[in-house]
DNA sequence: TTAAACCCTCGACCGTACTCTATGGCAAGG
DNA sequence: CCTTGCCATAGAGTACGGTCGAGGGTTTAA
């Protein structure tokens, strides 16, 4: 089964244009192309292709994922290398989601307060906390707390 | 206790040419200024800039978070608006979240491969797979496996 | 009082990742 | 054969989030 570039936009919610931009890029020299030069996808692309929007979508820049893809092509000689590059970006994956955990905490906590009932009173003695602050330091408070 | 830009600079691990860009882009309404145009950032400021860090760092874009900013500015009788903007925002993040932790398997899966003792085994074996694919299509192999 | 080290604004520039337009070739049905 | 709808490329444009340089005022401490 081989797919047509259109067709794979479908399948993988990548725009046609991104597509042609992720190949002109080099992520995508493993796709083959017919006499008049449309691209031509088969199932093993579309894993190739499904590994590199797995690394995009961890952050991973185009560059590297460039160079990941090189190794793929140069055959199971490069298994170290890749295992490296992985390995690298898995550490800085981890750090992104423990990153994002601690953020979450911290909304959450906002969330609880503007959801209690008490709500409107935790947010008025803020905002007296801190315009005692910017008058302690004669400094203009900036709030229009009602 | 107040703070320079340079010390909230270094305080935040933002540069001081991103702390500017906030302010221009209306992100510091809070922030006071000196007799000759400096900034001065009280502990308060420096709060709300952390929840800046926090939604930027969430991934929420400049435009949205400067919504936020003006609602807390406007007082406690915004608490409802704040609180359905950051109960979106959650829920975008709970999605990246969960994207993340699959893309993260997938890239254990490959690693767990490519550190496994059959590792060019088992490369050489997807290899002949896809060669084997893009023959039966008639197309060319793009691979240079050895 | 002067030099070093700050601070300011404005606007240009940059990197990343697309997104689209213009122009033109190919394919399949009526 | 011709229209409709794909496909292609090159290159321009966009969105976003910074980053920087020029030009100029301020603060601090010797």
């Amino acid at each position: 089964m081989t797919y047509t570039i259109k067709e794979v936009s479908e399948k993988t919610n990548l725009s046609i244009y991104t597509l042609r931009f992720y190949d002109k890029q080099g992520l995508l020299p493993f796709v083959a192309r017919n006499h008049s030069g449309y691209r031509i996808f088969t199932d093993g692309d579309l894993n190739l292709l499904k590994t590199i929007c797995c690394l995009k979508d961890t952050g991973m820049k185009i560059k590297d994922i460039r160079t990941y893809i090189n190794y793929v092509m140069a055959g199971p000689s490069t298994i170290k290398e890749r295992k490296k590059l992985l390995l690298s970006h898995r550490q800085a994956v981890l750090a992104v989601q423990q990153k994002i955990t601690e953020n979450l905490a911290e909304i959450d906590y906002k969330l609880d307060i503007y959801g209690s009932t008490d709500a409107t009173k935790i947010v008025t003695a803020e905002y007296d906390f801190v315009a005692a602050e910017k008058e302690s330091n004669q400094l203009p408070n900036p709030y229009q707390a009602t």
